[in-house]
DNA sequence: TGCACCGCTGGAAACGTTTACAGTCCTCAA
DNA sequence: TTGAGGACTGTAAACGTTTCCAGCGGTGCA
């Protein structure tokens, strides 16, 4: 099997390459031409070469989707949002995993390598050192999550800060009064706007009693030490908020471990809306920041940057709602998803909408 | 930001670009050339454009990972390993879905336009037209499943059959002596295999009583109807095997709702043992297939086929784990795992060896 | 002193495409 | 009849790199 190339499919229908790449392209050339190249071509099972293609129509067809943990839940649902738009636009997805072997800003350096037309990037710490890898980048980059105010990049963003205060209103309608909140690490940027949105969340009930405590990572097991440290304390808190559905999990062992009854004794919710918010009993209430349409919006703000590279930046912000299960209830209900609009009517701010920037 | 080329980081040293370009590949060059064009390179920026290097080099660097459904926790877990392998060993990582827009058969057929090295497959079902097309493929390919004998590829397959002794014989050792499996379709490989592999098992034990029916998807919701089904019916049966853990909670959901208890008057097992059946309570009893493992070893046969193509074609076998939890317990326990080697010492075969061939 | 060899260099070809450009033929209108 | 223009074609350049090959000066050895 060696390769065949147009010079071949050129010999072999007698006409020159030219005409050959004319013919299979679908540009100008006579039909009879178009019929023997055609035909030249399927005897000889050829197939263009799609690096000698890249070179010379400088561009590679290839799109990059770079996170630092795939395995996440919510970073796999955000891949297949984006490779369904990707290859619907006959885009191939490439997977750059910045966890282990090299940084985000390793990644984005290396896009000057020019495999690749376009990156989606998912980081979890933003550095000035990325800030400014990014503002050179000679291929454009949408980044999920959030960036500084001066940044001029596509970006497209959870919103914390309402989802923090859907959880904490919630809880509050449902009589709760004395609320743990169980961070993940603040030195990351979900941590660290989790822990502000939960604050701002709090100031509208000052009636609130709240204790803070950051879990060593957003993982199940090191929620469950998180939460016994926690309701070992002296007065035991009638909610756990967590950062995430994964830690919410470990707090529903420990508080189970303890003999306490969810959610009786302890309300508990999470962030992410998972596949194992549903899965686990009770049902874990959960805001779903969107991560489905964070991956979808920011493969398309991507291609439309391709496609105009000159244009403003643009920011979205993806509006998070709030599914309802057991484990927040007094009584067990059946699951309900509250959207911000539906139930607070006096946010309707920018959310779901574009703003677009210098 | 316009593209630097090694014209003109030859041309700022004042040294062709052949020297230039063996001065920054390690080629023999003498140390003033080298560190002025080093030098050169610095200053300008420059780096190698790698579409050029590989047209020039014939090689891309890049491996391809092709599955209908990622977003199936197994499919993650084994991407995840491939993408370990893969960039420690200098390639990158393209995701190739098969489910939506190309089959696999397509996929593998579009392998011609060599825009990558190798190809790790993972396909849904195995066809004629798919085997001829893997047989034609210029670029290696590894396929991940099992693949009739006379194929000369390199596969890496589960052991159906072994995982469903594993499952059977434990819950005959529980005591459990009427179980109704429910598979997913059988017209996919996996569910093929599951049926096979149940029926197998069974007739170690002429005495139990077995029902078998199919649920419309490997899904929960397709898992829940499936035993609402069976559930329904006159003789309860005192074992639900599941053919993957996603119909294992479905099955939980559909006894817990018929008010049954787990593990007292039903026992649920799973397969693959995701996330998920740690999650779930009662603990969901699981066989763990290798997904990691297959993963691993499918990206190491690749690197290796790529390093010499006409070596023979390998087949390995990733033996099965039982990993033990709460739902198949008469006394819940803690999880524990169980090899096959371990609880079955006949079963010294050739699990989790290569066995070349042709 | 001559010759072989070695380290190093630059010109040019090559990888497989697409496309700018110029040329040929044909048609049509003046 | 001639000129303009359109349809089509082929030659050659280009994309950015690596590498073959010939050639250069220098060194070691006979």
């Amino acid at each position: 099997m060696v390769r065949v190339t147009i010079t071949q499919v050129a010999a072999h229908a007698g006409v020159s390459v030219a005409s050959a790449s004319r013919a299979l392209n679908g540009q100008i050339a006579s039909a009879e031409t178009i019929a023997k190249v055609r035909h030249a071509a399927a005897v000889l099972g050829y197939v263009a070469d799609a690096t000698a293609q890249s070179l010379q129509r400088g561009r590679t067809n290839q799109l990059a989707y770079a996170v630092a943990d795939i395995g996440n839940p919510v970073y796999v649902e955000m891949m297949s949002a984006i490779e369904r738009v990707v290859s619907a636009s006959g885009y191939r997805l490439l997977l750059s995993s910045t966890g282990t072997t090299s940084s985000s800003v390793d990644v984005v350096r290396d896009l000057g390598r020019g495999y690749v037309d376009g990156m989606i990037l998912s980081p979890l710490r933003i550095t000035d050192e990325l800030l400014t890898a990014l503002a050179q980048s000679p291929t454009p980059v949408v980044v999920l999550g959030r960036l500084p105010d001066g940044a001029r990049l596509d970006t497209v963003r959870a919103d914390s800060f309402t989802a923090m205060r859907l959880i904490v209103d919630h809880l509050v309608t449902e009589g709760r009064r004395d609320i743990a909140f169980v961070n993940g690490p603040t030195d990351t940027t979900p941590g660290a706007f989790r822990r502000d949105g939960f604050a701002a969340a709090v100031t509208s009930h000052p009636y609130l009693s709240t204790r803070t405590v950051d879990a060593q990572d957003f993982t199940i097991a090191a929620g469950y030490t998180a939460v016994r440290q926690v309701l070992a304390g002296d007065q035991r808190p009638d909610a756990v908020v967590a950062a995430n559905d994964l830690i919410a999990i470990g707090a529903i062992r420990a508080a189970e471990d303890l003999g306490l009854t969810i959610p009786r004794d302890i309300a508990v919710t999470g962030i992410d809306n998972t596949e194992l918010a549903g899965v686990v009993r009770p049902g874990l209430t959960s805001v779903d920041l969107g991560a489905e349409e964070r991956g979808r919006v920011a493969a398309e703000l991507l291609l439309a940057r391709i496609a105009e590279p000159s244009r403003a930046a643009h920011t979205v912000t993806v509006a998070p709602s709030l599914v309802v299960r057991g484990s927040s209830l007094v009584a067990g209900h059946g699951p309900k998803r509250v959207a911000p609009a539906l139930e607070h009517g006096d946010e309707a701010t920018a959310f779901g909408t574009e703003e677009a920037a210098g």
